[in-house]
DNA sequence: CTGAAAGCGCTTACAG
DNA sequence: CTGAAAGCGCTTACAG
């Protein structure tokens, strides 16, 4: 029941073990004869290459590792797709995990990666990383890396994820050009450089849009609350604000279903928008205005720039942010619409 | 800038290689002094164990292959999930790859699975998957295998999923009850095990649920076409049906918006249900009526599976069906109002 | 054009 | 309690 190696093939063919390994990579050293028969022994013999024994001795695994939290939210489904599309490409195999979010689950898989011996590391940091948590597994282990959508706060490192500052700009002006009056930010763990990012975008945004309105509420998930549950927090701690900002598309659809429970008609009452521009955001009621993050965009480059990096292991670390775009739908315009009314019934 | 191996570790704390071994894996036969010393060295030295050589020796990788079609469909996002922690939790770490459905892209992953010498496998195989190409790569190979969700026919194997035609029944008796009169079937690739299933145990419960009924009309997604598409051909071919059985909840969402598209009111026009139950079924408007296929539990299963599988590898194979549940919603609900309405007008 | 030898980084009997 | 030796399945100079 042993799988048959190359020396097998080498004593079925009549030739020499180092012969066999020419053959595999069809080096021109070898007369085409020679090539004919050991082939035919391989097939008779049923031989599959053992690659790991080949990247053994040549010191690399044609592997990489990629770590995100979940792949639940179909931002990161996308994401993750275009890495191993990516990878696939290039020659590589994804070693894949999920954090869940968590720290500690991250260490775990951060150690059987580094264990393994990927080439290169992907990474969307789990919520509350910190410099040691990488340190002490992955960059031990000498192991090049990108990190994706999240930063880690004072670690310096190759980055791709969209430039959430701006995404948030783009969502303050906007809601600043509808004569908004009072924004609540919800979702979102509270650590997350994302989050942080978004909610300083908007604030300039509001901001710089001429409003003078800056960001009233900030609630942050805790203890996996979706966005339903959220504007249940909101609402119960005051008045219902001209409008949301969900930390993502996520949070926001539950947002939608939240504001419908409590009785407001989320668009009309309450304009709401979102992050990342999910497929489903334009299929909801109402059709969600949000800022896509284009993951396929990111993930794309993130495994590029993880190439490069194997490449050149010395060089300066980058950071490659991904351009969003705002795409304006229902759940911001009609509001727009209710309070020109309600302005036109004022004069 | 060469990494310590144990050879290093053993050089600085004036042991051999062995031992170091031994204290790698916290023998009994090794003094406490001596561990103490050796774990100095490989802490002062950075050392990080290569599991690779070490699975080398040992014959085996203690990795997994997985091989989904993709992980856009909320569905195969869970089931991914939920074998990755099931891996995980044993000790594995997951080769992922994803097949687009395509034939050859699957091979491509098959084969590179096959080198990187999984010690198993799992595989939701793409649609039109012959044996064959299970054979000349992984059965070639040697390494172990469970099929989820699919089946290749005449292909004997472990496998897990849905029990597809008593969810198909599970419909056809419910829609059977509400005295529907015409079903058409949308979606699903044409070739797909699961999609024959569905439609026969569909067929089989309309009947048995004392209905008339057959399926009238059954339309198969070719080149990527959405629900959306396939409700225009659908109606660019005739009669409006009474119901729209869809092939899973992602054809079913876009059925829904093509229904709308061309003037007719899903739930209350046409009765709509479909299989999976992803989250946002219950989120749709009208919420859609749908056979819970419970992803996480054939995920686990199948890892599980896999796990004993790999303890005895020469014991027969089994299929193992996930028992299936309908959830009914208002998009089957409210058409049954309509026509009980009907006849109460027509009485 | 082909073979013998050394080595990738580990582990595991087997001696001592 | 510890060390020398063989080996996992490959590759790569180096001879011939």
């Amino acid at each position: 029941m042993k799988r048959p190696t190359i020396n097998d093939v080498a004593a079925a063919s009549g030739v020499s073990r180092a012969t066999v390994s020419l053959v595999l990579r069809d080096s021109s050293q070898i007369s085409a004869a020679t090539k004919e028969r050991v082939r035919a022994a391989m097939a008779s013999l049923g031989y599959v290459y053992n690659r790991r024994a080949a990247d053994m001795r040549n010191r690399q695994s044609r592997t990489l590792g990629l770590v995100v939290t979940t792949v639940r939210n179909p931002y990161f489904a996308e994401l993750t797709m275009s890495i191993e599309q990516e990878a696939h490409e290039a020659g590589y195999t994804l070693l894949q995990g999920y954090s869940l979010d968590e720290v500690a689950r991250q260490r775990r898989l951060l150690e059987s990666m580094s264990e393994h011996r990927v080439d290169g590391l992907l990474l969307i940091p789990a919520s509350g990383s910190a410099t040691e948590d990488i340190c002490e597994t992955v960059v031990a282990a000498g192991i090049p890396q990108v990190l994706i959508a999240r930063s880690i706060p004072g670690y310096e490192a190759d980055y791709v994820g969209a430039d959430n500052v701006r995404s948030g700009e783009l969502v303050g002006r906007h809601l600043a050009a509808l004569n908004v009056a009072s924004v609540a930010f919800l979702g979102g763990p509270l650590v997350s450089t994302a989050r942080g990012e978004r909610l300083n975008g908007l604030t300039s945004g509001l901001r710089a849009g001429g409003g003078e309105v800056a960001c009233d509420v900030s609630i942050s998930a805790t203890g996996g609350q979706g966005g339903s549950e959220l504007v249940s927090t909101l609402l119960s701690a005051g008045a219902v604000p001209d409008a949301i900002v969900a930390y993502n598309d996520m949070y926001a659809f539950g947002i939608l279903n939240g504001l419908r429970a409590h009785g407001l008609e989320p668009g009309r009452d309450v304009a709401v928008a979102s992050f990342d521009d999910v497929p489903d955001a334009a299929a909801q009621e109402p059709a969600l205005t949000s800022v896509a993050g284009f993951p396929e965009q990111v993930g794309t480059r993130a495994a590029r720039l993880l190439l490069a990096r194997l490449q050149d292991p010395v060089r300066a670390s980058r950071r490659d942010l991904v351009t969003p775009r705002l795409v304006v739908r229902e759940s911001t315009t009609v509001w727009t619409a209710a309070v020109s009314e309600a302005e036109r019934n004022a004069s």
